[in-house]
DNA sequence: GTCAGATAGTTTAGGAGTTAACTATTAGCG
DNA sequence: CGCTAATAGTTAACTCCTAAACTATCTGAC
């Protein structure tokens, strides 16, 4: 199974540039990090996104949160923040609780078992995550992440108005 | 709107890595993209894994594909290439017919209708990658492929034997 | 030839994501 | 005070994705 060359065929007539390759690359490792990261969570009965929302749920414990916020804080709408907070509280991982001071708005916080969950997933995740990044050492990880946040910093908005 | 640190805050109780930086910043980068070019895709009234499987589709033209061939290519479900190309017949970007050599099987391949929607797409394409990559110089972008594809060859496989 | 098992594809049930349209509440202005 | 407009959240309809269970067809051993 030994990979002969580090490219990519992009045999098609749509022109080959190194932005098309750098988008591809980016698309393709996604990928390849989620169907590891996917059955590793599995094991504990979350879907990534679960996870990610405990994850920011835990880090702005002690904060008001409410449900605008993680929608911005996750990149992702807010009707979807509904129905997956509404399948956290049935599992008892989160609670939402109604602001008296503005009855519109409901705080989320996560819950001792949403912790206690979080806590036993991080005990087996660095190794899962040493598996994905097996490929490369620490220098060129730290060189990934910079190429990323440049990127992500440099990118020209589109102005997305709704999220 | 400057980027005061290239860092991104991990503040919870689990281990700042490199290995985990590097996977949180691909993740964060593939969602960037993703919501630069859904709108882009949506413009020309198709979903990104719509587009993707055209240009799959367009790249291994002449050839007899069969839907289970296309999982594979996509790393996508079985199930899932069903749906997704039964919509795109719906649309007339594709075609199946069955292999009368072995009437299980269901050859797919693009219409001149789904090839003309490509090419009117990628007259447009070019330019959106160059937005989303703008952070990037074209020695960045090569070197950001170059990590992705040794991250991706180099991954401890988890053998997910379904797909 | 027949029957078990393998293979290609579909259907079903469910989570994740979107936009559009809706409800409930608050803020602001007359 | 009262009414309009803005805001927080939800519901509805749709696509994407999965695993599990199903149908249809073919292969191979007997």
């Amino acid at each position: 199974m030994s990979v002969e060359s580090e490219t990519w065929p992009l045999a098609d007539d749509f022109p080959d540039t190194p932005a098309r390759r750098a988008v591809v690359s980016v698309v393709r490792g996604f990928g390849a990090i989620a169907r590891q990261m996917g059955p590793h969570y599995a094991r504990f009965g979350l879907t990534p996104p679960q996870f990610q929302m405990l994850t920011v749920l835990n880090r702005l414990r002690g904060e008001q949160v409410t449900q605008r916020r993680l929608g911005r804080e996750l990149y992702v709408s807010f009707p979807n923040i509904t129905v997956m907070l509404s399948r956290l509280e049935q599992m008892e991982l989160i609670e939402r609780q109604v602001n008296p001071a503005d009855r519109r708005e409901r705080f989320v916080s996560i819950t001792r078992e949403g912790r206690a969950l979080l806590k036993r997933i991080w005990k087996k995740q660095s190794a899962q995550l040493e598996s994905v990044m097996s490929g490369l050492d620490d220098a060129e990880r730290r060189q990934l992440d910079q190429l990323m946040n440049k990127m992500i910093a440099g990118q020209a908005s589109t102005s997305n108005e709704n999220s």
